[in-house]
DNA sequence: ACAATTTAGTTGCAAATGATACTATTTTCC
DNA sequence: GGAAAATAGTATCATTTGCAACTAAATTGT
């Protein structure tokens, strides 16, 4: 009988959900960078732009804000950064004169196309051997404690 | 039937677990960073430090390393602060010259009295809801990405 | 016993990050 | 139609962070 009013007494950090959450992901997101900087020379922001305009280009700057989960200083750094190296190009938005649509060059396409098996084989070694249910549980659960958390912080 | 081996056809930035793991992380560490500044004007790293010292006293700097999962800069300049502040004291190590020991002043340890409720009840809202079962299988799990990101990462 | 290595902790420097301010457009609404 | 407010994106500056070098003490091996 799952019993939810059920509290702590003591505050142990290693039994801390933020804690552990901050830790694990710490480990994680520390393997991702060095995964993406190793072979493709790419920060996790700059990742996370490919990744965004591999699937759905193409994009204003906004776009990627959203989509990313970063702020706008974030990606307007990642896309320079980007289109200094040639993986994206910037082109002018045909209607609105402040923004850019921004798309991938052919080398980023073809980049893309290297990277996103590699991050699927990474998200399989993590979770390999994980049940789908299991691995739904555990993504909604993160989902609702991003949405809580930002409910608290209105406050 | 949980299905193990399934792997997944497309990389979906809202579905890539590493994503949510870090954009959730950040969720809730922003939440906590904000609350413990606010209300005690302790960055995270200071607050861990105390949570420590608070239950298990005294402590090396290299015990904090490894009972926070920072890194010795990081507990070098978070003890110093702390030490500014009075909330902790150092003083010589019995027996190595290079070590020192760490405590909770008395106002250290009336902070950390008043501290630890306030981090419980901020943990309790997070999970609030959820059964006793499901929380520790999320744990289990973060510890399990956790373990297995170090592993990965060794190569 | 003592040179070489390891360990504890701090400092200094360079890069990453975040908040704020700024420019240039576009939208609102009177 | 035009002033005021909002939005897209960039630049600037202060703070944070992380790495590598450093000092000092302890340990190891001969």
């Amino acid at each position: 009988m799952p019993d939810a009013t059920e509290t702590k007494a003591r505050l142990s950090l290693p039994d801390y959900l933020p804690y552990r959450l901050s830790v694990a992901s710490n480990q994680v997101s520390g393997l991702i960078a060095r995964a993406y900087q190793d072979r493709f020379g790419l920060t996790i922001w700059e990742w996370r732009v490919v990744a965004v305009l591999g699937e759905a280009e193409p994009q204003t700057a906004q776009g990627l804000v959203e989509a990313t989960a970063m702020d706008k200083v974030t990606v307007s750094r990642a896309v320079r950064s980007l289109a200094g190296k040639g993986h994206v190009a910037r082109s002018r938005h045909h209607s609105d004169g402040r923004s850019a649509m921004i798309r991938l060059t052919p080398p980023g396409r073809a980049m893309y196309d290297d990277i996103a098996p590699a991050a699927l084989k990474l998200e399989r070694d993590l979770l390999d051997g994980f049940g789908k249910s299991e691995i739904a549980r555990f993504m909604g659960m993160l989902a609702e404690l991003e949405s809580r958390a930002g409910t608290l912080a209105e406050t």
